[in-house]
DNA sequence: AATAAAAACTAATAAGTGTTAGTTTTGTAA
DNA sequence: TTACAAAACTAACACTTATTAGTTTTTATT
């Protein structure tokens, strides 16, 4: 059968880990079976041990590159100035647009990291808390500066993150808000609340 | 091997899914096999179809009570009397509290949906479909009474099943956060935003 | 103590899993 | 055209899966 045909910038095993991401968001990684990945490339299973050592290894590749991508973002903003309310709304809206952009991969890392093996899945944990506990800081600095109302900073990083995590469901209903006013208002809400 | 015994008000088929929801939550519905779901009831996995019919069965089950207790609740809290906002954080709590009570379940119902099979699958998100829609008329009937802000009401409800459904991670974090300030914080997060 | 039903057991099945070994095809460069 | 490496193939592996059949044990009732 025909080669694995990879695009100009891209490798097979590129190819391969794009279409597992999205057979294990649609499946599960568990669900999602070396045959059906192979079939979505269009090749015969074994062949794709030519590319990739194990299945796992695909996980891992998939959430170790989302781990990275927001992670980096992240000490990027560090180094900005600007009011600690800005550089909150700053990383709402890139997890907006990863979200948007990225979703297959962003949904693998959120939902199937449980089926890591160690040491990645460790090190995946770490990398979450860690990020966590920047944006703990952040909020931390904005109710000092008396930017941010005295909230508990732990919550409120949760229902960020949980906020934006939500947009999974906004793939199913695109039609009804554009990305435009999703992104608005859901910033707005989550700074600004809801109630008059 | 002894019979399993189920507790005054439980029958066997009972302790099955409350073991199988536990082993669903930490290792996904696929990932966890009918011999670990025997093994935590302390039976041999064939001898489990002398209360269940199938695996699948049993995540049914799971998402069937899941689905109808937050429905009823929602039936309940729309024949009250009270500002629409009222209502809200009224849903908003019993959103809170099912999670922390009945932590394995609603994860099961929140995460496993997509192996039910038909016609279980599509009655499912027909429910999950109705009980958006309801919130989403809430959040309008506020604003037009005022008492909410020019929001996209959908934006809205997105948000806040987000953020009530990420209460799964507090879990692991419990220590750091008590559920009451949890509860406050979280609502008024969600209801009065965080900016000054 | 005998009976009958409920629920456990063991053994086995067919299907599906990730992965390896060994071989053939494909595409490129000499 | 030949030679070589990359990457496809088929066949098979050892395991695990949910589930069924048939049998024995347990428990409660007479």
């Amino acid at each position: 059968m025909a080669k694995i045909n990879p695009g100009k910038n891209t490798s097979s095993k590129d190819v391969i880990i794009e279409k597992a991401a999205a057979l294990f968001r649609s499946k599960g990684f568990t669900a999602a079976s070396m045959r059906e990945i192979a079939d979505a490339v269009g090749v015969e299973a074994p062949s794709l041990y030519n590319h990739i050592g194990s299945k796992s290894e695909i996980l891992q590749a998939i959430c170790i590159k989302v781990a990275d991508e927001f992670t980096s973002h992240l000490s990027l903003v560090e180094k900005t100035t600007g009011s600690k309310i800005d550089l909150i709304e700053n990383i709402i809206r890139f997890h907006i647009r990863m979200m948007l952009d990225k979703y297959d991969e962003i949904y693998v890392a959120n939902h199937e990291w449980k089926h890591l093996k160690e040491p990645f899945l460790d090190s995946f944990l770490n990398q979450r808390r860690g990020y966590e506990k920047k944006l703990v800081n952040l909020i931390e600095q904005g109710i000092k500066a008396k930017e941010i109302k005295k909230i508990n900073p732990y919550v409120a990083v949760l229902n960020i993150l949980s906020a934006v995590r939500g947009l999974e469901f906004w793939h199913r209903h695109k039609k009804n808000v554009s990305a435009e006013v999703l992104e608005n208002d859901m910033v707005n809400h989550l700074l600004k609340g809801i109630a008059n």
